[in-house]
DNA sequence: TTGGATTTGGAATATTTATTCCATCTGCTA
DNA sequence: TAGCAGATGGAATAAATATTCCAAATCCAA
């Protein structure tokens, strides 16, 4: 009897399955196998391209391990695996490191600049991604989705930001204002109650901003 | 002696050395060469993921004629070439992919639109450093310098853009103006000989940035 | 501690994949 | 058309890589 159908039966056919079965097992799994799975689960972008003896040497365990890791994964063996990662393997960025590393050796300073800029984008893109607390997020959203109206504030490198959220709002038919500060007059009078305050800052936090949010709660308004 | 050293010597240490090789060679290639040339172009991204008879079946050539090819480029052979590859798949973006799904997938609708945004700011990164002209942008950059006060319009979407450049250039102590059309009344008198105008838009470009760009050309200040 | 079950490491093997080599073919020049 | 140089295809070989298997080690329960 043919067994290629009992394998491809419980094999997971996307990477998103992958992480769900690896989630189930990572629990009950011996020491070796474990190590496996820790190691393959940060590094799951490197499959596609690692041999067995690459993710084992990886692992810290011999290469035997990595092939019954395969296989209580639901594939046939290692091949098997990869060829899953093989598929999947859409290379966002196709040569996006070369084209950095051009333009950051470049002939003028401006085109290094941008390269600097690039990389501080996609580096923060990155963590944004990765930090986001979808909890958080939800109960912010509802929040505001509750305010009679959204005030949002951001100043000096947080204005573009809070400009930009601001317009989004206004597309959105959500009553909002921008406090930019201009004029050195601050709108904290037209905080209401039953509004809310979006302060948008990085560290470190302007002072301005942290007054108008201090002042908001004491107000009462609610601050994200 | 050894020959390790001249392959070296002439081998693409870079993706983009490479497709320079590869559009060097491209005219003066026999038959066959020019199908693997050809479809390696267009499959540069596959290439790491790839065997030589997957190449070979792709190009319609026997594999031999890849491994000719490979040589040809400078190569030891497709394994050479194939590191390349393997390493310029910069692991910046671990398991983006994998995340964004997730992402997407979550429960609330808050968490979709947060994805929706990283990749639209990820896709115009790509296409910034792809997009790239750096003639083009030194040109734009020395203009700016001997400008006597650089105007920054952006309107609507580009406003936040246009505010962040204006408050970078601030940083940097060069004179500059916001143009944020508040109030309908816009600063166009403002212009003087000696300035330069610095226009952000998207399309479709907003009427009003394209109305103080046109204005200024008509007063023969230069526009980027 | 004993017995049994599970896990482990590594050596042996099978398979896939890359690479070389040479006989043949093709197109060109004289 | 004869002779030559380069190009081509495929078979033979070499190398890398995956996979299996089993003896030894470890862990647990009685």
């Amino acid at each position: 009897m043919t067994d290629d159908t009992k394998t491809a039966s419980t094999a997971p056919q996307t990477v998103e399955a992958f992480n769900a079965r690896l989630a189930d097992l990572a629990d009950g799994l011996p020491k070796r196998l474990r190590q496996c799975a820790d190691h393959v689960a940060a590094n799951l972008d490197r499959i596609a391209v690692s041999t067995v003896a690459d993710l084992a040497a990886g692992a810290d365990v011999p290469p035997s391990a990595v092939m019954r890791f395969c296989q209580i994964m639901g594939f046939a063996g290692f091949s098997d695996m990869q060829r899953l990662f093989r598929d999947a393997y859409a290379p966002g960025f196709p040569d996006y490191a070369t084209r950095l590393a051009a333009l950051r050796g470049g002939a003028g300073g401006a085109s290094r600049l941008v390269a600097e800029f690039v990389e501080a984008g996609r580096l923060s893109l990155e963590g944004l991604t990765a930090g986001l607390d979808e909890a958080a997020l939800e109960q912010a959203v509802a929040l505001l989705a509750g305010a009679g109206m959204v005030h949002v504030v951001g100043l000096r490198r947080a204005y573009p930001v809070a400009a930009y959220l601001a317009y989004v709002f206004e597309k959105m038919s959500v009553p909002a204002m921008l406090h930019d500060g201009a004029g050195k007059l601050d709108h904290r009078h037209a905080l209401r109650p039953g509004d809310a305050v979006l302060a948008i800052s990085f560290a470190p936090y302007s002072e301005e901003t942290l007054a108008l949010a201090t002042d908001a709660l004491a107000l009462g308004v609610p601050v994200v």
